[in-house]
DNA sequence: CTCTTGATCTTCT
DNA sequence: GAAGATCAAGAGC
């Protein structure tokens, strides 16, 4: 499904800690075409998945434990959790504070910082530099050291695009609970997504 | 191009 | 003890 997110309340403005406070289905797709530099690398966001705290495939699902308790403080800040014991992947918190949700930020095309980026990284496309979460945070250098960090603050640099977008919704990847539920959010087009233009 | 598998470790059962 | 919001490399077509 394609929808244009440009009715999101604050295009072009500075982010605000209401922005992150509304439902994980409202902020998820306004991430996408915002601009997200980390200490200066960075670009534009293209992929984020929507995580709810009444799906089954979050990890608040169960409630807090020590791994996901950020996920229950104010919003705005990162959920940085370890993947395949290997990666790690970041998140913003949504929702008022204790609910429990937040957004994975799957792929950014780059923009700024490319050559730190690939340095980190170990390759030249830019389409593999920061395309699926934990080539994401690779990428930009994002580890659990920003676990809990505010994302309004330095060193993130978070901005929406000055006018709206057209965004894809799809089923999300990766997971195997809640696998219908179309709350994975992509720039309609782009070449930077961790997988495959989704099918529409 | 697609499919399969290994790496590596924290969390939860 | 198994699973997991992943990635890269290798085999096969």
């Amino acid at each position: 499904m394609i929808e244009t997110n440009s009715r999101a309340p604050r295009l072009g403005k500075r982010l605000t800690r209401e922005f992150f406070a509304r439902s994980v289905h409202r902020v998820a797709p306004e991430l996408i075409g915002a601009t997200m530099l980390f200490e200066g690398a960075g670009g534009v966001i293209v992929e984020v998945e929507a995580y709810h705290h009444t799906d089954p495939a979050a990890h608040s699902y169960n409630g807090p434990t020590p791994r996901n308790l950020v996920m229950f403080g104010p919003p705005g800040f990162a959920y940085v959790y370890r993947s395949y014991g290997i990666h790690w992947c970041a998140n913003v918190v949504c929702g008022a504070e204790g609910v429990g949700s937040a957004v994975l930020l799957r792929a950014v095309e780059p923009t700024s910082g490319i050559e730190r980026m690939r340095a980190r990284r170990g390759v030249d496309d830019a389409r593999l530099l920061a395309g699926g979460p934990g080539r994401l945070t690779q990428a930009l250098g994002i580890t659990d050291a920003h676990h809990g960090a505010e994302l309004r603050r330095p060193p993130f640099a978070l901005s929406i695009a000055e006018r709206g977008v057209e965004v894809v919704t799809s089923t999300r990847i990766g997971i195997s609970r809640a696998l219908e539920r179309p709350w994975r959010y992509t720039l309609s087009g782009s070449t930077f997504v961790s997988r495959p233009r989704p099918r529409a």
